[in-house]
DNA sequence: CATGAATGAGTGTTCATTCAT
DNA sequence: AATGAATGAACACTCATTCAT
């Protein structure tokens, strides 16, 4: 292609999201006023003054890490719910099977971290990133509870403390992982945590299995 | 009393604790690197310059703010475990109780979000934190949960993951307190939130009434 | 040429010497810890900040104020003994006059008042400074010493009393040059104290003109 | 007496005393914006604050060790000249053996490498201590050497020269001892060096010992 | 008189940002 | 587009000086 053809024309085009990748390691691991922008660039294996090419400030460089990291994926979440037509129990492990993959997995998993830490530095970034990130992100998970709920496959549960409790563990692994989780060790493998919290989780919601028995 | 008649000394001795106090709002708020020292002696009341009668550098300062905060607390709560001779569910409600009347309901609920955010950059401390407070933290729910499976009050759930997820919500609820929550406010009242997370894992956890027996 | 073509780059290579030079006169007129970096960097033509692209620290700038400045002078003395084919006195007329010409008449002249002030902040630099220029300073008078009484042009005084006598002077009248002078102006010009003090050691120490008669 | 009847008066008498001379080690040895206070406090056994009692400012009690340390005991050098009855060359020794016990085996011994480091920081200080110190000291051995000279004792050399020449041996010596010497040690045995050094520079300026067959 | 807690101006050092090349 | 030398505002830390006790 044209850009094949161009390699430094591919270069030019890369540069943000290259020095974003940075940026983004060094800010969840030293914070953002931690963070020296020569480091990133380095990182990134530009000069200082390339950042300025592409980035207005610093602050502009930390909401872009933010902004672009994780919500063009969140769209996805949506279109998996409405695809899916097997149980919900099946949907709810797609949706945390696919978020491993797209973020869990990824450097992206440090945005959490992050943006806990510097929220009181940021507040407009962290109501947008509330809006924009947490807020559909409950969402997708309130849609697959009331779809398993609706269905009889779930108990009625109070479904915000559904979410806050399916949530929190997956929280808490990538917000470890990227804290203390680097000096003390992971003490679980994160797959084998994922699935035995899944598992506790689950069972305190599904609907008990013989209908007709069930209180 | 001997105090009261000198008021200077009085002082003298109250100024670390009002220091480290100051501080551990702002490193909170702003993060380590974020927080100027000048900042801290002035919401302590005092000068920059009196800052260093007490503390050696802003290192040392951050140091003790984690050290002498939360530690001592710890103690009691094995003291707790000891003295008990009711339920084990009524021990738990307990302890989380005290906690709550210690740690959560008070600044020192930032310590968390505190040592999640610098804890790249002091990995010593953050080593210090792990084994000190949370190893304990969880001997202390590993404990009761033992307690209860032992007595036939629980279900032979796997510990290591139940602890995990008792503590993610609780751990979840100081960290949004402190971060984004500063900005967004609080989705729950904290006790609700804590009481109707507290049910539902408890419902999970929970050894099934003896048919027939049960109540 | 090349150099021209890039004022920048020759600038930038021209930097350390520049501030070098800057910072020794700085150090010897208010002492290291008198001196301010902003001063340097002002004399200079510089920011504060540049300074710190070419030295780490005040401290690293001090000691290469020291050493680059007069060890590579003191080389080229050992040439001219060793070229030399005339009469010892004139070889000690053609050391001093050499010296007075990349030294003494120079700010370099100042070293030694600066290296005097400043030995008990930094020993390990006065070890230096010990070896690699009063020792080696000494050696050359020693060998144009011994070469006179070898040759019979000069008696057979003891040569490290006569080293002495023969530097003092010299270190006096830089020292008061870069001290008291600056306040109270120079007794003497300096060539003619030079010059007298010369004509009277030497005199104490040349062999008689008959060697016939001497005794 | 009185003051053996008061031991803290006559603490309070020796204050002062006992301060500059702890000043005067500290300002010798780490120069006068290197020392601190607290630390000349300490060396004097009391308390920063109590140093202010006595001293106006830091500035103040540096020109107090300077000026209180030496001029007194000139006075007295005037007084060996006057009452001398003996050889010239017995009375430059009486001097120079007096100074030896007054000043250069005493800490009085570090004032002129303390002035020659300062006397850019404290100009009129400096000329204070030419004049009352430097300018008299000269006048003392002027009045020997013409005295010499007049006599035919000494050879009638230029007395100003002869000065420097004498002198410049004695103040390296002590120069020395407070600088370098402190880390690379002292070369020489102080009394061996000046006595070589006397010796050598007198056999300069005496007379030859038998007029009718010199030269 | 003596203390030492408190102050705040001053300085070394860092680093985000600019701009000539 | 890319560089990296230069800048200067900002901050940690020190220490002479003050003053309540």
């Amino acid at each position: 292609m044209e850009a094949l053809a161009h390699p430094r024309q591919r270069r030019k085009e890369a540069r943000p999201a290259e020095l974003m990748a940075a940026a983004l390691e060094l800010f969840v691991e030293k914070g953002f006023a931690g963070t020296r922008l020569e480091d990133v660039a380095t990182r990134a294996g530009v000069s200082k003054g390339t950042l300025y090419l592409y980035f207005d400030s610093k602050e502009a460089l930390f909401k872009a890490v933010i902004q672009e990291g994780i919500v063009p994926i969140l769209e996805e979440g949506a279109g998996l719910i409405d695809a899916c037509e097997g149980s919900t129990a099946d949907l709810m492990r797609a949706l945390i099977g696919e978020w491993w993959q797209r973020i869990g997995n990824t450097h992206l998993a440090g945005v959490p971290k992050l943006m806990i830490s510097e929220a009181g530095n940021f507040p407009e970034l962290a109501i947008y990133y509330h809006d924009a990130v947490i807020v559909r992100g409950r969402d997708l998970m309130r849609r697959t509870l009331q779809r398993g709920i609706a269905s009889g496959e779930f108990r009625a549960v109070d479904v915000e403390t559904a979410i806050d409790v399916i949530f929190a563990p997956v929280l808490m692994l990538v917000i470890w992982r990227y804290s203390l989780g680097m000096c003390c060790g992971m003490a679980h493998d994160p797959r084998d945590y994922l699935q035995s919290h899944f598992d506790l989780t689950l069972g305190g919601i599904l609907a008990p299995p013989h209908p007709g028995v069930a209180r």
